[in-house]
DNA sequence: TTGAAAGCGTTACCAC
DNA sequence: GTGGTAACGCTTTCAA
């Protein structure tokens, strides 16, 4: 419990002063601290263990090297932690560090987050969402370089939010690459088991749906173009209903709004005495970990880019950052409304696995 | 864009002196501070929008209020998150911040994660771990109060490291109340799937059910006792294997690591031509979110405590930085090594959903 | 009742 | 090539 070394220790114990301390400390002592000083230093700080005080480097830095996250409820869902894992590591790989706050959902929550992290003197502040989300942008944001994961501004965000970089996933192609999929197996009756509206990925991915079958030349059953939800259950009675129907009726492959509500079909084809991929090819979406991979059978699907997102995110921080200490150095104004960002899409990735089969004959 | 102001902007604009301010701010205006001047200090507060910098606060009160969370990969695991959220939640009412990192399973980025939390000057560290689990503990977490969620110091920690407290589920309880529920609705002949031994919450959760079993005078069969995994793959083949017997000679029950494995086994079930509970009884553990509840049939499970085994980690480090606030005033010595502390044992919750049902006849 | 000053641990600048 | 000093923003103590 012995309290932690300072700079003054170290100088002490070395016979020198504090600024050569810190001269040698962060590599500039060549050409300003002579050798042997130089070394003894050194010696001295490995022996007390010393690394400098973070928070008072801050201080005097006037930048702390945090840069914070806040999300609707990314950390207690298993999907969006990838994305702040994502954006933590790129961080951490530049000297900097995460500290996230989760708003489980509660929208006021929001603003006093932010003004948390603000009186931590964030030097950055990342917002991150559970699923594609129009955000309304808390005012805080805009006084630091931000970024948004997985979600944008909505039209009612105080100005300049639609400046802010957005990053996230192209779900259209994601869509169309999945249609694409099971048409290349010969599927031409495919239902399009969406999730919920009230996210704009579905409809996303249904455009992306469409244009699949449409350059296919393959028709649109309107009547298999559904919400199927988000969630085993759901699942399940989306695919009850239509795969209850006669073999030649019902449709030969389904495609799912997230890998949970496709195991949810699976288990209705399952109880209905289908086997998955023999008599239907199901595929999910989002490659949820410790899901999709280990369904029975494993599950096709398309993997969401999520770490991918928080590391663009950050980088868009980090590079706005960057920007603004050389710009500092050169004209110190008008770093302000940026001309309103195009979202940076990241493509998905297409999984094939087994749940997926030629369609039956 | 303009820089966030100081306490010296608020006395200038108030005509008083930043101690004033400062007094006024933290409540201590009355009886040291005019009337009048508190009221202008206020209203010049409020129009500038004036909240303190934490980090100067930091520095000069020599605590951060902010408390270090280290995980193997809490974040990025559906499950620990919400040990973190539960930790939060209570640092937050308290006015403290977390601050996470994952190490992603890396041991070596252990102490690099508490040494960067050290240097950012966390005054407590709580280590998080995904399932419960023996730990090296990294040197540092010594240095300050720290407490361990959901594991506990391994032999070879440092010394004192036996002194930190651990808060645990009960899985003893766990697996006693999954049996005994399941021998309450008559089941005579059940069989015991377990995640992996390498997990010793298994061998706990074993030893509640074979007292459950011997209690209730029912005679455990030892080829029903195995490791089932803790994913859906793993399950589902053990279910399969167990309940391809004819239906008087495999169980009428099965007792799951986890509700991933349980899926795996209704899914199984499934194939088999077997309906949950009607046939066969199965019961998950954890009660994960978005899984046991949304399933079909909704999964009875046992509920892991995570939240508050979070709290509770977080309610021993605040209530040890708080005992060494006031101890300091008094006696500024000896909070070392604490006698071998107990572990907290959090009970675990039963919760009864559709997959269990009275045995058949 | 008020204001001035010290100090938390750093780093950068400027005399020596 | 070196070491003293100021400043970051805050709180607290002490003197007026």
């Amino acid at each position: 419990m012995t309290r932690k070394a300072t700079a003054l220790d170290v100088a002490r114990r070395a016979g020198v002063s504090r600024s050569a301390v810190s001269l040698v400390l962060n590599g500039r002592g060549d050409g300003n601290v002579a050798k042997d000083a130089q070394e003894r230093i050194l010696a001295a700080a490995a022996e007390l263990s010393y690394t400098p005080n973070a928070i008072a480097r801050s201080l005097r830095d006037q930048r702390s090297r945090v840069i914070g996250l806040v999300s609707d409820q990314a950390v207690t869902s298993p999907f969006d932690g990838e994305v702040i894992a994502g954006a933590d590591a790129l961080a951490r790989s530049r000297g900097f560090v995460t500290l996230a706050t989760d708003t489980e959902q509660d929208a006021v929550r929001d603003l006093d987050a932010v003004r948390t992290l603000l009186d931590r003197q964030v030097d950055g502040l990342i917002y991150v969402t559970v699923g594609l989300h129009a955000l309304h942008v808390p005012d805080g944001m805009l006084s630091v370089p931000s970024a948004l994961a997985n979600c944008y501004a909505s039209a009612d965000s105080p100005a300049g939010a639609e400046g802010l970089p957005s990053v996230q996933p192209d779900e259209v192609a994601g869509g169309r690459d999945a249609a694409a999929h099971l048409i290349a197996l010969g599927h031409r009756r495919i239902a399009f088991l969406g999730g919920e509206y009230t996210s704009p990925a579905v409809a996303l991915r249904e455009a992306g749906f469409r244009a699949a079958m449409a350059e296919a030349g393959l028709p649109v059953r309107e009547d298999w173009v559904l919400e199927a939800g988000w969630d085993i259950a759901p699942g399940h009675r989306a695919a009850t209903a239509l795969l209850s129907a006669s073999a030649s009726e019902r449709p030969t492959a389904l495609l799912a709004g997230n890998d949970r509500a496709a195991v949810g079909m699976v288990l209705a084809a399952a109880s209905l005495g289908l086997e998955v991929p023999r008599d239907v090819s199901i595929m999910g979406y989002d490659d949820e970990r410790r899901v999709a991979e280990v369904m029975v059978p494993p599950l096709s699907t398309v993997a969401l880019p999520l770490r991918k997102i928080g590391e663009e995110a950050m980088r868009a921080v980090l590079g706005a950052l960057a920007a603004e200490a050389s710009s500092a150095r050169t004209t110190p104004a008008a770093s302000a409304g940026a001309p309103a960002a195009e979202p940076l899409l990241v493509p998905c990735r297409l999984v094939e696995r087994a749940s997926t089969a030629p369609a039956p004959a």
